[in-house]
RNA sequence: GCGCCCGUAGCUCAGCUGGAUAGAGUGCGGCCCUCCGGAGGCCGAGGUCAGAGGUUCGAAUCCUCUCGGGCGCGCCA
């Protein structure tokens, strides 16, 4: 409907423009919004105030030169000039009506378009280092990336959902360091654990299996173990260097070969949980990414030698550096280390090297908004490899901050005993967890009420929608209960009969779902969908307490059951597109 | 110190590319089923859109400055 209404007025701009009422070089883009007000129509343009200084004419003026040339058309029921010059549209009921006839006609693809039909797009998120369980900071980044890949697909994208697994840094040594220790535990030494180390419970629970089945092979006696290693920080030492002279110390002990077995099942142990956690979350992923790969099949060399090549890069004090500041970024940046081994950065440089050349026109990372600083470089690096830097949407996701009731739930990253994402599941609910994530904007900091999620009240945003639609479910078995007839076709010809204030604006809004889904996709903004569908079950749930539905009137009832059932499929729709479910009973 | 983000009702937050009288929820004060689920609904009070300038027909929205808060500024990942 909107779209008829910009039309319209294109039409009547060319008019004016054969007229030479206009020139056709001042015509801005034509916008059309819903109003806010039901007196001022349905759609308002501001048409008139745009083009009134250009053509030195009054806008409430021009406005009726544009509503002279309007042409005809049956859906719009009449058209206003109000205020400075904004022009008003009133759309005709029966075309609003047909919204109700298009919801049970399309169901559960009722709101998707192909606006980004055959586009390749890629969202990439979560990607939390595989050396302990999902806490909830990553719950919110999980949902909200997964709603935005949803939201693309919806309006058509072809979307691929990818985890980047940072399996190849120091941070994974500590890992399997600590579970080694861990290990020598269970084989009866006693351990001086290190104070940078992975002191998590499940590190424990790793070790254990791992002792279950490799035995003693892997054992060491402490004192060997810790023979010449710089000492801890506690110690008065530093503990980097203490827990570096660890790793070492583990890799010369155990040979290639056994190292690779405790990492690797450091590795698979944690990656399973995550994948399982997000599962249960929810969250699906067409691909896991692994960083080693990068590093095992010379992507970082290839990348770095294309930067080399275009003049990108060069060598200071024994490392090699990437001249990004030329390119947006605050200073350069190293690429391999004196040391000869490449950086993080460098495997982010052949990450998105190979994004590009998977041929994804859309590249969309989603990261906590603590790494903001890190989008420069990628940006220029995506430059510096030749590809346009505005394929890259960088979406950055703000850390909630819980509360049970009042008081803040403290988490601390420190001891191990942060609040796990499966913790959060536990106790709220999918469900509730998802919706409240995406309840605000993302790159805005929220409070997460843990009390409220669970709460099973009217201040409960999740069981207010939800109630919605199992109240709508709840009235169709009162029909079939009570044995009262229900005819669709008699309902969708008897649709002029729904002209209560509920109904008419129940319907209005019906009307504005695809639009607020195709802008919470093309902004990645869940949360506009979210509030739609508040105040869709807000309506209903007006028009319940004042209205009957199972009235005695056979074609009036038809009608009636139509409209719930275009609201119940579309708050249906809705809630699936968040991942979060449309109970039938509560 | 430099850079990015933010500041809207007591609290938590919306406010679309600048638009009409700035909106929800919660909390507070009143009220509403002989009826399809009261996990609901209605009414009311509550605002210097942090502050000051500027841009224009029009600014919560854009620009500048000030104040207040968050984050980032490693040869970590």
């Amino acid at each position: 409907m909107k779209q008829k209404v910009v039309a319209l007025l294109q039409q009547a701009v060319e008019e004016l423009i054969e007229q030479s009422v206009l020139q056709s070089d001042w015509i801005p883009e034509i916008s059309v919004e819903r109003t806010r007000d039901a007196q001022h129509g349905d759609f308002a343009s501001n048409l008139a105030m745009m083009l009134a200084k250009s053509a030195k004419t009054a806008p409430r003026q021009l406005a009726e030169a544009i509503i002279a040339a309007l042409p005809d058309d049956v859906s719009v029921e009449k058209v206003e000039i109000a205020g400075p010059g904004f022009i008003n549209f009133f759309v005709n009921p029966a075309a609003q009506h047909q919204i109700i006839a298009d919801i049970l006609r399309l169901g559960p693809s009722f709101g998707k378009s192909e606006v980004g039909a055959g586009k390749k797009v890629q969202v990439e998120f979560v990607s939390a280092n595989p050396t302990g369980p999902l806490h909830v900071g990553h719950g919110r980044g999980a949902v909200y990336g997964s709603v935005v890949a949803e939201l693309l697909r919806a309006v058509g994208y072809d979307v691929a959902n990818e985890y980047y697994v940072n399996d190849a840094g120091r941070q994974m040594d500590i890992l399997a360091t600590s579970i080694w220790l861990r290990y020598l535990e269970c084989c009866g030494q006693t351990i001086q654990f290190p104070s940078n180390g992975y002191r998590g419970g499940y590190v424990e629970d790793i070790a254990r299996q791992f002792f279950d089945r490799v035995n003693q092979d892997f054992c060491f006696v402490a004192a060997e173990v810790f023979d010449g290693v710089p000492v801890d920080e506690p110690q008065g030492g530093d503990k980097e260097q203490h827990v570096d002279g660890l790793i070492s110390k583990a890799r010369e002990l155990l040979g290639q070969e056994r190292y690779t077995q405790i990492f690797q099942a450091g590795l698979t142990a944690i990656l399973a949980d995550i994948r399982d956690d997000l599962a249960e979350f929810g969250v699906d992923y067409q691909h896991w990414f692994f960083e080693s790969l990068l590093v095992d099949d010379g992507s970082i060399e290839a990348a770095l030698e294309r930067l080399d090549k275009a003049g990108h890069l060069y060598k200071k004090e024994g490392a090699t550096w990437f001249a990004s500041s030329l390119l947006g970024d605050e200073k350069d940046r190293v690429v391999v280390r004196e040391n000869g081994q490449s950086t993080y950065f460098a495997s982010d440089i052949a990450y998105h090297m190979n994004k590009l050349d998977r041929g994804f026109e859309r590249i969309i990372n989603v990261w906590g908004s603590d790494h903001h600083g890190y989008v420069p470089r990628v940006r220029a690096a995506m430059t510096a490899l030749g590809a346009d830097a505005d394929k890259l949407e960088v979406l950055l996701v703000q850390f909630a901050v819980l509360y049970r009731g009042a008081e803040k739930v403290p988490m601390s990253t420190r001891s191990g005993d942060f609040v796990t994402l499966r913790h959060l599941r536990d106790e709220v609910g999918v469900d509730a967890a998802r919706f409240f994530y995406v309840l605000r904007k993302s790159d805005q900091h929220m409070d997460f009420d843990l009390k409220l999620a669970t709460s099973q009240t009217n201040d409960n945003p999740v069981f207010y929608v939800q109630y919605a639609y199992a109240r709508i479910c709840s009235v169709l078995r009162q029909l079939e209960e009570k044995g009262l007839s229900r005819n669709r076709q008699q309902g969708l010809e008897s649709l002029e009969l729904l002209s209560t204030e509920h109904e008419v604006s129940l319907i209005g809004l019906l009307t504005q779902y695809p639009e607020v889904l195709e802008r919470s996709a093309l902004k990645y903004e869940p949360h506009h969908l979210v509030h739609f569908l508040r105040e869709l079950a807000n309506h209903f749930h007006t028009y319940y307490n004042a209205q009957q539905f199972l009235v005695d009137d056979v074609k009036l009832r038809d009608a009636r059951i139509n409209l719930i059932e275009a609201i119940q499929q579309c708050l249906s729709n809705g809630l699936g597109l968040l991942g979060v479910n449309s109970p039938e009973s509560m």
